[in-house]
DNA sequence: AGCCGTAAAGGTCAAAGAAAGTCAAACACG
DNA sequence: CGTGTTTGACTTTCTTTGACCTTTACGGCT
């Protein structure tokens, strides 16, 4: 069992018990390891990439962290499950819940709610006649959930 | 958590009671804090910065003061004039541009950028015919841009 | 009134400290 | 050999501190 290995079970295992987002002090856990503060580098670019889903922040200097964020993957399954239910058409009401069943499970910030609710009004899409605006507001929201993913 | 983050926050809550601006005395706060002085400089010029919507303003000598002004009129006096510098009609590229232009000046953090670029993409509004999807574009961007105000 | 000295602020800057990042050389293992 | 791992020297970024500088108000003196 490699070094790397080991460290790389101990962040997803630290992951999982933190539910998906953690910081961590990378020479302390260098410390706490036994290896090169770099080799947290290295475990993390080979092993935490942006493909298998995860995203790094850090932060340099007194205080400093590196954050690694688990995307979770039954998110893109939940994703698509919303754009299925989506369906070709949506009227406002509708999709107002919708959003709100976004926040409510987390997966869009307050900020993401407003713009979603702006950019989809009747008074953003007013140009639009009548019969084609729950299409398109349909045709938006797709677009904006698969962003997510 | 840094003493400079304690400070920032501190800061923040008097912001908020005393309704948008508000004057400290340096070395009085310094003390309070126990840290040396120019750290109070240190948090104003690293956490209080003019992109961020705040001015400083101060006095030196006998009754001096620094003063921090949490502003929120420029920002609408900006997004006023985006919306009129938005104009009718938008190309996609414009509008990408656009939005790089807001999230430089933390207008909008990267998550509505990238919910803005998909809700207006091309592929989101493919449904109107490429002769109104200029004006529409400009429509939601700026319904979006009023419901920053 | 006008000048000056002093004390009481706040400002500046550079050094020291505390993290994290980079990169290339050495190493291990099929 | 070639690919992936491990290490450590060096770099960059952010924070903290302190010594020294500038500005201002106040009061005393002429």
């Amino acid at each position: 069992m490699l070094i790397s290995d080991v460290i790389a079970n101990m962040i997803e295992g630290m992951l999982k018990e933190s539910g998906g987002s953690l910081d961590i002090k990378r020479n302390e856990l260098a410390q706490r390891m036994g290896c090169a503060p770099s080799q947290i580098n290295y475990v993390i670019t080979s092993r935490f990439t942006p493909e298998k889903g995860y995203i790094i922040e850090s932060q340099r200097g007194g205080g400093g962290y590196v954050r690694i964020i688990k995307k979770e993957m039954s998110r893109n399954a939940y994703l698509m499950h919303c754009i299925y239910a989506l369906g070709d058409e949506i009227d406002k009401r509708s999709a107002q819940a919708f959003f709100t069943n976004l926040a409510d499970r987390c997966l869009i910030d307050p900020d993401v709610h407003r713009t979603l609710l702006a950019t989809t009004s009747d008074a953003a899409l007013s140009r639009v006649s009548p019969a084609c605006r729950n299409s398109l507001r349909a045709d938006i929201i797709r677009q904006f959930l698969l962003s997510l993913m």
